[in-house]
DNA sequence: AGCTAAAACCTACGGGTATTAGGTTATCTG
DNA sequence: CAGATAACCTAATACCCGTAGGTTTTAGCT
């Protein structure tokens, strides 16, 4: 009886695979069992429980987006800046479904906190922006426009939302255009300071 | 033994506020018969199977939201009908997230097509930006711009997504501030015409 | 080489959900 | 009131998660 070799990270490995392939909110232990040749209950002196391998690949799949942003804005600034961004976040949620839908689970703050992904994929959000010269708080309020609208971009496209044939890239590109405006256009208000 | 007496569209309602409760992905066949106190199988009377049960809260609660998105745009227009459009939306999400939850659930096109919710949103969705004079396809590029960051706003809130202590309110305002703008000052390209 | 302890696996359950098949009973209608 | 129909039920299958406790392999140490 030759031994798979699991391993925790292995695990979570064929978890963010699985994922790609079946939808985060789909993977299962049963699954990821079968594809090692082994019985369910022997994932468990790898993982606690589902809930805690889902997390793994969450981290694992921050890390893994943390790459692609930095690699995409470092070194540019403005426009050029904010397209490499969305342009890398885009290809990544269509490449690996799977994965990005991890990245976007919600976990623990001290779990985000002990990820470097997590924190790095932040850093670079707030960083890639710099070009534009916002001050706090219309950066948060801006990047916060930008990680909904990705968001939600991504979300429809995935599960088809857009029925209008109205070529997809093109609105893309046109709302990269309207993001890039308004970033240029902000209105900074005279407003009372926020805790 | 006296009967519950179910019927297509109580198992819907109660479906629709369990999602309330629980998440419209959570919504079990098993939680529901409890509630009615009566046997899972008992259900598929009513009901072709959960899939089919979460089509028909879908389509329910987007007849719900289009009432309520129609009712915050008449007889507006420019800023006060995207925000009304947008708080509308914003409400019903924070209210009934079970059931805006539901709205997005991606279903086939000849179900939308029979869906008076469905059709209605998009509909109101559109006419709501008349004022801005958008010509098309600059306006399908605008409304998928909205739903997007919308989707991705409440998605986010939803989540606790928002980590930063910037209050999330502040935040919204300077983003619907931003969407104004952006329709305001669209860019309309001479582009070649697309399918 | 031989022993040992940890790591890697297993079987056996208990519990939950979805779904089908085939029956039974209340309730409506002609 | 009889028959049809709608509203239920039990039973069984098939997955899935998770726990308990046992067995085998592997690696390190003497």
């Amino acid at each position: 009886m030759a031994r798979a070799g699991l391993t925790a990270d292995r695990v979570t490995e064929a978890a963010a695979d699985l994922a790609d392939e079946v939808g985060f909110d789909n993977i299962t232990l049963s699954a990821l069992a079968r594809g090692f040749g082994v019985a369910d209950a022997s994932l468990y002196s790898h993982v606690r429980n589902v809930r805690d391998l889902r997390v793994r690949v969450a981290v694992r799949a921050a890390r893994e987006l943390a790459d692609r942003l930095a690699a995409a804005t470092t070194g540019r600034a403005g426009k050029e800046s904010l397209a490499g961004f969305a342009n890398a976040w885009r290809d990544f949620a269509k490449s690996r479904p799977g994965r990005y839908q991890a990245t976007q689970m919600p976990v623990e703050p001290d779990v985000i906190a002990g990820s470097g992904g997590h924190q790095r994929i932040m850093a670079t959000t707030y960083a890639h922006l710099n070009g534009y010269g916002l001050p706090e708080p219309a950066l948060t309020d801006a990047i916060r426009l930008l990680r909904s609208t990705y968001q939600g971009f991504f979300a429809l496209e995935a599960s088809g939302g857009f029925g209008h044939p109205r070529d997809v890239e093109a609105s893309w590109a046109a709302i990269l255009d309207a993001l890039d405006s308004a970033l240029t256009h902000w209105r900074v208000s005279a407003e009372r300071k926020e805790p």
